[in-house]
DNA sequence: GTTCTAACA
DNA sequence: TGTTAGGA
């Protein structure tokens, strides 16, 4: 079973995902109505995000924060996916094969990067990383 | 007790 | 976005 599985894997209730994200029941299921996550649902109708729900919504909650709308937060995954479909992600060594030593230099850069109010998404989906 | 959808004094 | 109703 591979990282892959495993982040996609469908493990928490919303109560869960409240904590995780200090987001509102309510915003979590906007969210999800306007597109911007897909958990998957359990036999009772009830949501099951995935680590990688938690992530997104982590970054939706850092850019509703800094004023962005939900059409431009589509906007912004979509030109993600864009940007990945011509930039195999293989070619650009991801964080996933990055060694420890790499990733430091990498978020040293991206918090040098990030501005005041700022938190850079690839610091959040790192998140993960820190939790082994 | 928790979560879900729909709706709004 | 919060809150509430009514059901599962």
């Amino acid at each position: 079973m591979n990282d892959h599985v495993r982040r996609n894997m469908p493990l928490f209730p919303i109560s869960i995902v409240k904590k995780l994200t200090e987001l509102s029941a309510r915003q979590i299921r906007y969210y999800e109505e306007n597109g911007l996550v897909h958990p998957s649902r359990s036999e009772g109708n009830q949501r099951q995000f995935s680590f990688n729900d938690v992530d997104k919504l982590l970054e939706i909650k850092s850019l509703i924060e800094r004023g962005v709308n939900i059409s431009g937060i589509r906007e912004i995954f979509e030109l993600r996916v864009e940007q990945e479909q011509k930039n195999p992600a293989p070619a650009l060594k991801n964080t996933e094969t990055m060694s420890d030593k790499e990733l430091r230099r990498h978020l040293q850069k991206e918090v040098m990067m990030a501005g005041p109010q700022g938190r850079s998404s690839m610091i959040q989906g790192q998140l993960s990383r820190f939790f082994h």
